[in-house]
RNA sequence: GGGCUCGUAGCUCAGCUGGUUAGAGCGUUACAUUGACAUUGUAAAGGUCAGAGGUUCGACUCCUCUCGGGCCCACCA
């Protein structure tokens, strides 16, 4: 054996041979228990960063549990990412001069389709360098054609039973991405921007001025509106406003909705382009008038028309100045609501969009958490998420995008009727699909049905609900209660048993990684450099489950030291048993047959005091260790590993076994490294292979026996 | 405005349901070794566990408050 452990001519061969010998397909435990985790599918057109790499507790689990015999799937697939991957896309356009505008909706599918084909393989290939023993024969794509009428007919079954509807109301639309949002996507962001002071003359002589932070909005305003107990304002109501620059009169109203501290305590209603406004006319029966296009110009006012909305607040306030109309400016703080690709703000527009209505599902996947059918892990983030279910509002699940599942709905030219399918088009010319496609999280929100129902026959039966969902804390809300809730509808069962909640890998300085900062650390890189049993050690030790980690370079470093260190523990043991073994070749790193794999039987069989001290030693680890794993405390399973592998049995073991090493001894030695090299190959699988293939043990630790 | 989270050795962080001298990695100091170990071993220095109060026989660990970071959510124009 080489003097250095060197994971280069080691990682890449193990892996092929683990997977060539079919060993990360559930067939290799037949008969053991069910145990499953489906991985949260990687963007198919993305590369590996650290939220993949923190994959590892998955391997961890599924490692551990395929050697306690269970009947293991860790299933992989990928996302098609609507809007992620067409941003992406667009921006390749643009460096061609071109924009999604210049092609039909059917073009620019096939080109984005293609685009992502290209690019497609690598993420998985980069999850291979992991040594992650994912069942790739069972890959899932969201794009699958089985996959998509699963979507459909879950679509089409909410649809009839009244879950789904098409409704005419606001959206958050970018006019620059020309697509709506959900609320989740929505970023808020405080800004310092202005509040006017306006006066609007009243029918008869006197005035009434409002407080307003968009201006160029009002002349599409229905209405004036006060509080009702606010008594400056007793005698306005009911009265008329007449809306300066397009004269046109308005009713002065009153609603508990307006904040008689807040400005003058009067304000402009527009129903169109706020949110707020769009309940209150609502409820007073006023009237849509929409002023804002969805290129985000001005439309439908006779004054400003054609202007984009920032010249149109710049028009309006300078025309009322000529007029005297504009009181006073202030300094305000205002958060607005933005697009998270693009930055810019979004405007509330009126659209038809069809919803999800989520009463009936929030509360099933309410109830499943707080009856404990499904556990959160860290249970801190149980608060997060009842607090989001209990307070969300309908699901707004059309993305005006080509990129993604086209909703499988038909409108009729003649009539405006609506009908839903599973995909099938109507017979007759008279019906025209929705150019919509869904929400990519209302498909990735069924992932755990619909990739088991499309597998192989009968994973569904033998692995749903799933052990484990393992996913980042930052998509607990947007994916992991969708598919709570989803799931439960669909199935009648939870989707999954636990979710354990892994944190954010930081920069080394504690700052989350981004594009735009720079600061990205490519995983691939750390693999190469230190190892990829090394980098799964570092992520895993020294971080409690749920925590933010910082990247550390240290702990890296460490990690490959460890990796070095046990190399060598195997490289001393081969060093004292050619003179031991009488016949044996010195070259030799076969162990004697009589290695144990059961300690109460080396026990029995150690004849040495300190030999059969450190036996119980490492029986005592084994069950810490296990215990550990079973709950989901990996950091400190694999500190104790460390710490009994480096500094009792290596520090102390082996330096005392040195001067005495018999048969016997030699027996105990090999055995009990041979349960440490079991009880690690979960969190360093290449090097724990490597070592117990180099000295015959078996076939592969990957498939031996769990130490009992 | 609401919620979550963190503040433990110089640095980065562990420390489960409260219980003998508070741990690791890196760093620092001294010695040893380079015939398992691109090193390793032995030993050492270093912490009022952010602060205050409370519960308790006993708190880093539970409760309250304060101070200071971070994150998430939010339709006050």
């Amino acid at each position: 054996m080489d003097k250095v452990y060197d994971h280069k001519s080691v990682e890449e061969k193990i892996y092929k041979e683990w997977e060539r010998k079919g060993y990360f397909k559930p067939e290799i435990n037949p008969k053991g228990k069910p145990y499953s985790i489906i991985l949260p599918p990687p963007n198919a057109n993305g590369a590996l960063h650290f939220g993949h790499a923190m994959f590892t507790v998955e391997d961890i689990l599924i490692r551990y549990h395929r050697m306690k015999g269970d009947s293991c799937l860790w299933l992989p697939g990928t996302d098609h990412a609507g809007i992620e991957t067409q941003f992406v896309f667009e921006k390749k356009l643009k460096q061609i001069g071109k924009s999604r505008l210049d092609f039909d909706q059917g073009t620019l599918y096939k080109m984005i389709w293609e685009y992502v084909e290209e690019h497609r393989g690598g993420i998985q290939n980069q999850l291979r360098k992991l040594g992650f023993s994912l069942d790739w024969s069972r890959e899932k794509y969201t794009l699958d054609p089985d996959i998509i009428k699963l979507v459909y007919k879950t679509f089409k079954k909410m649809y009839d039973e009244g879950l789904v509807y098409r409704d005419f109301r606001l959206v958050n639309y970018c006019t620059f991405d020309g697509t709506s949002f959900s609320d989740l996507e929505v970023v808020n962001t405080e800004k310092e921007g202005v509040l006017y002071y306006i006066k609007f003359p009243i029918k008869g002589g006197e005035f009434i001025t409002i407080a307003t932070t968009r201006p160029e909005t009002l002349v599409g305003d229905v209405a004036v509106m006060v509080n009702p107990n606010d008594k400056r304002y007793k005698g306005f109501v009911g009265k008329s406003a007449i809306l300066p620059l397009v004269n046109r009169e308005i009713p002065i109203i009153a609603d508990e909705y307006v904040d008689p501290q807040f400005g003058t305590g009067a304000v402009k209603v527009t129903p169109s382009h706020d949110f707020n406004d769009f309940e209150v006319a609502k409820k007073h029966n006023l009237k849509y008038p929409p002023i804002i296009g969805l290129d985000g110009k001005i439309k439908n006012t006779r004054v400003i028309d054609g202007l984009y909305v920032k010249q149109a607040r710049v028009k309006v306030l300078d025309l009322l100045s000529e007029k005297n109309l504009l009181v006073k400016e202030e300094k305000h703080k205002m958060v607005l609501r933005t697009c998270y690709k693009c930055k810019n703000v979004l405007e509330p527009l009126s659209l038809e969009q069809w919803f999800v209505k989520v009463n009936p599902l929030t509360e099933k996947a309410i109830k499943a958490v707080r009856d404990g059918k499904i556990k959160i892990i860290p249970s801190n983030f149980e608060n997060i998420y009842f607090q989001w279910l209990e307070n969300l509002r309908d699901w707004n699940i059309s993305r005006q995008i080509v990129w993604g599942i086209r909703i499988p709905a038909w409108k009729n030219k003649k009539t405006g009727e609506w009908i839903v399918t599973e995909g099938e088009k109507p017979k007759g010319d008279e019906w025209e699909q929705d150019h919509d496609t869904f929400d990519t999280w209302f498909s990735s929100g069924q992932w755990p049905f619909v990739t088991l129902k499309t597998t192989k026959p009968g994973d569904f039966e033998k692995f749903y609900p799933t052990s484990v969902m393992e996913t980042g804390y930052d998509i607990l809300k947007a994916w992991v209660s969708r598919m709570i809730m989803v799931g439960i509808y669909i199935t009648g069962d939870v989707p999954f048993r636990d979710v354990l909640v892994h944190g954010l890998v930081n920069d080394p300085y504690g700052k989350k990684m981004s594009k735009s900062k720079g600061n990205v650390v490519n995983p691939l890189e750390l693999i190469e450099k230190y190892g990829a049993d090394s980098v799964r050690f570092a992520l895993v030790y020294g971080n409690a489950t749920g925590n933010d980690q910082s990247l550390s370079y240290s702990k890296l470093d460490a990690a490959r030291k460890f990796t070095n260190k046990l190399w060598n523990m195997a490289r001393f043991i081969t060093l004292c048993h050619p003179e031991l073994i009488s016949g044996s070749n010195s070259s030799s790193t076969e162990m004697p047959k009589q290695v144990r794999h059961d300690t109460q039987d080396l026990l029995k069989m150690a004849k040495n005091e300190n030999d059969k001290e450190m036996v119980k030693k490492t029986q005592e680890l084994v069950k810490e260790v296990t215990g550990y794993l079973d709950k989901y405390q990996f950091n400190l399973a694999a500190e104790r590993l460390y710490d009994f592998a480096w500094h009792e049995f290596a520090d102390k073991y082996i330096e005392d076994v040195k001067n005495r090493i018999d048969e016997h001894s030699f027996v105990v030695l090999s055995s009990l490294f041979l349960v440490q090299l079991k009880l690690l190959h979960p969190f360093m699988p290449f090097v724990t292979e490597e070592i117990y293939q180099r000295f015959k043990f078996g076939e592969s630790i990957m498939i031996d026996k769990w130490p009992a």
